[in-house]
RNA sequence: GGUCCCUUCGUCUAAUGGUUAGGACACCGCCCUUUCACGGCGGCAAUACGAGUUCGAAUCUCGUAGGGAUCACCA
C-alpha cells in the first residue's frame, strides 16, 4: 500500500507556526515510506478565504522546502463530490432532513448543554419531505455503544456513541461542510494517513462514522499536540510571530526552523539538528509526543546560528543581499564574503549583520559619532604611525599580526591601547572581528585612508 | 459544565519495572583572548501531589491538583 498523506490548510491567513509543523510531519511521512504528500488547500468558507492566504501559505511551504510536487487540490472545485455523498447517505438512511429553525436550534442548544446530552434533531426519526421548507441535512449517529480510534500518536482512546450530535453534513444553501468535505476529500485523494494537529481529535469519531456508513476503508490517525507559547497557552501573537514566513524576514533559514519545528515533540535519541535527509531517514510517527510543547525562541536562536556558521559564505551572501536588497560590486562583495564567516559568529540571525554593512561595504566610510571622534584625535599619532607601517607590510594576515605585534612591543603599549582607536577609526564600533582579520579583508587602501582621516 | 487528552530540570527532551534520572538550549562560573563573539572545561536545575501493586515505580493502577482540546449551517 502506497503511503499517501495531506496537508489540508484553510487559506484564511498566514501559514502559522503550527500548521507548518504539521506540514513538516505530513512531509516527512510520505517521504520516509516513499508516498504521496499532498496539499489541500480548504477553502469551501468563501466568506474567509482569500487568495492573498494562499498565496501566503505557498511562500511558507516553499520556503521551508515542504511544498508538494503534487497537483494541488482546491476543495472548492469538489463540492458537487461532496454534496453526491450527503444525497447517497441520505438515500441509505444513514441521514436525515433537518427542518430545525435557528430559533428552535438555539433552544435546543441551551438545553443540551444544561443536560450534557448532544443536540438530538426532532426530525431524526421522521422521513417526511417538505418541498417547499429550506433544510439541512444531517448525519444520524449511532446512539449506542462506542467509537474506538486507534490513533498513532495518541493511543487507543474511545468515546460514547450517545455524546456523538447529529452533525450537519449539507447545509441549507445546499454546500457541504468541513466535515463531509475532509472526509470525502480523504477518501477519493487516497489519504491513508491523516496527520492533523489534536484540536481535530474530537472531530474524527464523528467524521469516522461517514466512513463508516459509506463503507469507506479506515485511514491511519495521527493526531499531533498544538504547539503552545512560553505561559502554556495556545501559541498566539502576543507570544511573538505566529506567521512561519515572519521568521524568514527575521533573518532565519528555513533549514534551522525546519530542524526546530521537528524537535518541538518530537525526537529521536543522540541527534541535535536534523537536516533534510537525516530527518527523512530517522522520523517516525512514534516518536511523537502527547503532550504539547513550547516553542522557545532562544532554541530556535541557538540552532539558527549553528546552521548559518555551517553554510556555505555564498549561500548566506546571497540570502543577506535579498534581504537588504544589495546589489554590490566584485570588491564590495569579496570584503564582505571574506568577513562574513567572523561576523556571522556572532549572531544568531543573519539580519543583525546590517550595522555592519556599511563600514565593510562603502569605501569612504568613516567613523561619524562625535565621542568616538574624541578619542580618535587623541590618537591620531597611533593611527598614522600603524597607517605607516602597514603601507610597507605585504599583505597576508601572519604579517599584519606581526606588524601590530612589534608595534606595542616596541612602544611598550598594551594591545587594547592601539586595538579601541583601530577599531573604532576601522569600523566605527566598539565590537567587531578581530582586527587582523578587519584589516585583512577592508585592505591596505581602504585602512591606510581611514587610519589618516583627519576628523 | 459534558467529553477527550496531557503532566520528567526554566525550555525541548532521553530513560521498554532495576541509571548516581542522561543530553541539548537558557542561565552562572572559570579558561582562552584584542573588543564583542566562537571555542574548551565546570556548575545550577526535574519525575505535579497522594495512595496502591511490586523485592524494586518516572515507568503499572486508582485518586487529587493543574493545564490543554472540543462542544457551529467555521475549518
Amino acid at each position: 500500500m502506497e503511503v499517501v498523506t495531506r496537508f489540508a490548510p484553510s487559506p484564511t491567513g498566514y501559514l502559522h507556526i503550527g500548521g507548518a509543523r504539521t506540514a513538516i510531519f505530513n512531509y516527512l511521512f510520505a517521504k520516509k515510506h516513499n508516498g504521496k504528500y499532498l496539499v489541500r488547500i480548504e477553502d469551501t468558507d468563501q466568506k474567509r478565504s482569500t487568495s492573498e492566504a494562499v498565496k501566503a501559505i505557498h511562500d511558507g511551504l516553499n520556503w521551508l522546502k515542504i511544498n508538494t510536487n503534487e497537483k494541488i487540490v482546491y476543495q472548492s472545485s469538489r463540492l458537487n463530490s461532496h454534496t453526491k455523498i450527503a444525497y447517497e447517505l441520505l438515500d441509505k438512511g444513514c441521514a436525515y432532513k433537518c427542518y430545525l429553525s435557528n430559533d428552535e436550534l438555539q433552544d435546543l442548544r441551551i438545553k443540551s448543554r444544561e443536560n450534557g446530552i448532544p443536540i438530538k434533531s426532532p426530525w431524526r426519526n421522521k422521513s417526511v419531505n417538505k418541498p417547499d421548507k429550506e433544510f439541512v441535512i444531517r448525519l444520524k449517529m449511532p446512539s449506542e455503544g462506542t467509537t474506538v480510534i486507534n490513533d498513532i500518536v495518541q493511543g487507543e482512546i474511545s468515546v460514547q456513541n450517545e455524546i456523538l450530535d447529529d452533525m450537519v453534513i449539507l447545509r441549507s444553501d445546499k454546500t457541504p461542510t468541513y466535515m463531509l468535505s475532509s472526509v470525502v476529500d480523504d477518501y477519493e485523494m487516497a489519504v491513508t494517513h491523516i496527520i492533523r494537529g489534536d484540536d481535530h481529535l474530537n472531530n474524527a469519531f464523528r467524521q469516522i462514522q461517514i466512513i463508516k456508513y459509506m463503507n469507506w476503508k479506515e485511514p491511519y490517525y495521527a493526531h499531533i499536540p498544538l504547539i503552545h507559547g512560553t505561559d502554556g497557552s495556545k501559541l498566539s501573537k502576543r507570544h511573538g510571530a505566529t506567521n512561519v514566513f515572519e521568521y524568514h524576514k527575521m533573518g532565519y533559514t528555513s533549514d534551522a526552523m525546519f530542524s526546530y519545528l521537528l524537535q518541538l515533540g518530537w525526537s529521536s535519541s543522540n541527534e541535535d539538528n536534523y537536516e533534510y535527509s537525516k530527518a527523512v531517514e530517522l522520523f517516525t510517527l512514534e516518536k511523537i509526543n502527547k503532550s504539547p510543547s513550547k516553542f522557545d525562541i532562544k532554541k530556535l536562536n541557538n540552532i539558527n546560528s549553528k546552521f548559518l556558521n555551517n553554510m556555505d559564505v555564498n549561500e548566506v551572501y546571497d540570502l543577506i543581499c535579498k534581504s537588504f536588497n544589495l546589489n554590490l560590486e566584485n570588491t564590495q562583495k569579496n570584503r564582505l564574503k571574506g568577513l562574513l564567516p567572523e561576523l556571522l559568529k556572532r549572531v544568531n540571525v543573519y539580519t543583525e549583520i546590517r550595522d555592519d554593512i556599511e563600514w565593510i561595504v562603502n569605501e569612504s566610510f568613516i567613523c561619524t559619532d562625535n565621542d568616538h571622534q574624541k578619542i580618535l584625535n587623541a590618537n591620531l599619532t597611533i593611527l598614522n604611525e600603524i597607517s605607516l607601517l602597514l603601507d610597507s607590510c605585504s599583505w597576508t594576515k601572519d604579517n599584519i599580526n606581526s606588524t601590530l605585534k612589534n608595534y606595542i612591543i616596541n612602544k611598550n603599549l598594551k594591545f587594547k591601547e592601539i586595538g579601541y582607536p583601530l577599531r573604532l577609526a576601522l569600523t566605527g564600533k566598539i565590537n567587531s572581528p578581530d582586527l587582523v582579520s578587519v584589516i585583512y579583508e577592508l585592505g591596505c587602501t581602504i585602512v591606510t585612508n581611514r587610519l589618516n582621516y583627519q576628523y
